[in-house]
DNA sequence: AAGCAATTTGACTATATTTGTCAAACGGAT
DNA sequence: ATCCGTTTGACAAATATAGTCAAATTGCTT
């Protein structure tokens, strides 16, 4: 799985190569097509229990998905920030703090 | 600025430091004290803007505060989340991704 | 080129979340 | 007991998100 893939081009991709069509696994999902059609484009995003299903649905790593789909979202929250390099680091120094201080549970 | 603070501890030290009640700062920014006091608490998420005029009312540094501010926005993605440390990464990983392709502009 | 299946688009609706107001309650100092 | 700053919670308005549906478009295949 690409990092450097969209989470759309990835569920695109393997959906593609597995022979199914929007309507198949739309209907998994218990969605519209239409909506299916504009998450693989990255018109719209997924819901975490959306991205679970298709990863059952797809054969992919639940795992791998999952922090593409993460990683993606996380990405949204900064992309027109000059800034985001520098919050997303002070983010993983909070993260590695909180982890530190949690340990004692 | 300590990262390890939040966000709001950070705007309601500053304030007390500087003799201002919500009150005056929340006229400043035209809200009721009440948002400007669940700010403070965490209780409610400032908006960009907020953040910025916070700095400017407050004298904390415009950049700093909208790193941590940034950063705990970016925390709140993942905060639930297992697999979120391997998810910051990736977002790292793509953010350099796309920077590297973007000097061609 | 026509026909057909799959996908895309866009208008629309419903629902959830966010952002705010307001008034009442709380807490500490005098 | 009153005053003043802060907190709380119920409520309303505005915005964002998720979805349906039908029509338009794309891409085969004949």
């Amino acid at each position: 799985m690409d990092i450097n893939k969209t989470t759309g081009e990835i569920l695109r991709e393997k959906r593609e190569e597995k022979g199914l069509l929007l309507r198949h696994v739309s209907a998994k999902l218990d969605i519209d097509t239409a909506i299916l059609s504009k998450i693989e484009r990255s018109e719209r995003k997924a819901s975490k229990e959306q991205i679970l299903k298709l990863a059952e649905i797809l054969d992919l790593n639940k795992d791998d998905l999952l922090i593409q789909y993460l990683s993606e979202k996380i990405l949204y929250e900064i992309k027109d920030e000059e800034l985001g390099s520098k919050a997303l680091k002070a983010a993983e120094r909070k993260i590695r703090y909180i982890k530190k201080n949690n340990s004692k549970d």
